[in-house]
DNA sequence: AGAGAACTTGACTGATTGGTCAAGTCTGGT
DNA sequence: ACCAGACTTGACCAATCAGTCAAGTTCTCT
């Protein structure tokens, strides 16, 4: 199926590290176009023939990213547990989400950008494997509704109210910063109250009637 | 204070007119560095030359769609009306942020490419205009909380979740059409009844004690 | 109709882009 | 020490970039 085994040098390791990291970088910020391969070189500190050596192409660097991405990103979705209380089992997503935007805010940058230009590169993963885990999740959400566990709130845009509240926290740093004023405290403490706030109240089930 | 009025033409009007509406529909995708200007003046049905007989620069083009936006950006967010009950006002700000991504959704992708590259050329802007604004409104946010008619939720961040809840369908809109899967519906309805059923239910003061 | 301003464009420029290549240096195994 | 393969780089290339310019065409006003 998937390529044989690349024999993998010191030197290789290390130096593909530091291409991806500079990458990571500079695509996040400036997206796929925007990006040129001399500033990614000189974020590695390497030099451009020398990161030609290690990738084919800006596209294959790039492409690597965005594979490794989609599975780690999708993990605190995985982690919301059937057989769980629902209430906090949807608001631990909401905390291990605002967690991810806090840790790995490029990341969450590299993914805005390409969903802004309209997906291209990503469609078929969205498509195929984000599609396919949403819509268990919508069910299992579904089925705490509909058993009174939880608000009677659409699944599908619950789960994008949580990627959009959580995610804004990373890929609109520079705005919360700058309307804060607070321009060197860390925001993530008051969003993790805030947010746990506000889903605990939206999602708390309608007193049982009778 | 500002330019003296410029004369401008009825084929001055109408040719700025389409230039900048081909460069809000390619800065909104590309971003700024990731646009060229053969793009832009494809898009609008002018010559490259011709483009720059209008516009100084790229950049020039850029920064007029920049201070356009801003303004009209922020109406729903003054429209938040003291003398209104907390709740249905606030409800309503939602409804009309929604609409302004539904209506305008390319001018959100703009906004959106300028915060997430770190907001280099919008800085100013937000700093001054922007937090003013949301300073005066998280003041009467936080007043009628503590006058109990309102959930006791952190106003900065309730702002910062109505943005990312309602921008969320411009700006991710290729994420939302491929999971909700029904690629040719709108999915505005269902997201505006979900997220006033959400805020109604998390903004709900909570029942008077004793 | 005619003059002057407004508009348009093909051809161009220097800078930057992604990528190549031959010729080097370094590294690890023997 | 030696060699083969791994690594590195200066010089280079064709394509594309933002922007210029001179020479044209079209519009407007009288």
């Amino acid at each position: 199926m998937s390529a044989p085994a690349p024999r993998r040098t010191r030197i290789q390791k290390r130096n593909r590290a530091l291409i991806l990291d500079a990458a990571l970088e500079v695509f996040s910020r400036q997206g796929f176009r925007g990006a040129t391969l001399d500033q990614i070189a000189e974020a590695a500190g390497l030099s451009k023939p020398n990161m030609l050596y290690y990738f084919p192409s800006k596209e294959a660097i790039h492409a690597e990213l965005l594979e490794g991405l989609l599975d780690t990103w999708l993990d605190p979705l995985r982690g919301l547990d059937p057989a769980g209380e629902p209430l906090p089992e949807l608001c631990g997503y909401v905390r291990r989400k605002l967690q991810m935007a806090r840790d790995f805010p490029r990341e969450s940058r590299l993914f805005a950008n390409e969903i802004l230009q309209g997906a291209p590169r990503i469609d078929g993963l969205l498509r195929t494997d984000l599609k396919a885990l949403v819509d268990e999740k919508a069910a299992l959400i579904a089925r705490w509704a509909g058993e009174g566990r939880l608000a009677p709130l659409d699944p599908h845009h619950l789960i994008f109210s949580i990627w959009a509240t959580t995610q804004h926290y990373a890929d609109f740093a520079a705005q919360v910063e700058l309307v804060l004023g607070e321009e060197g405290r860390d925001p993530f403490p008051a969003a993790a109250a805030f947010l746990d706030a506000l889903y605990a109240r939206a999602l708390a089930p309608d007193r049982a009637q009778g």
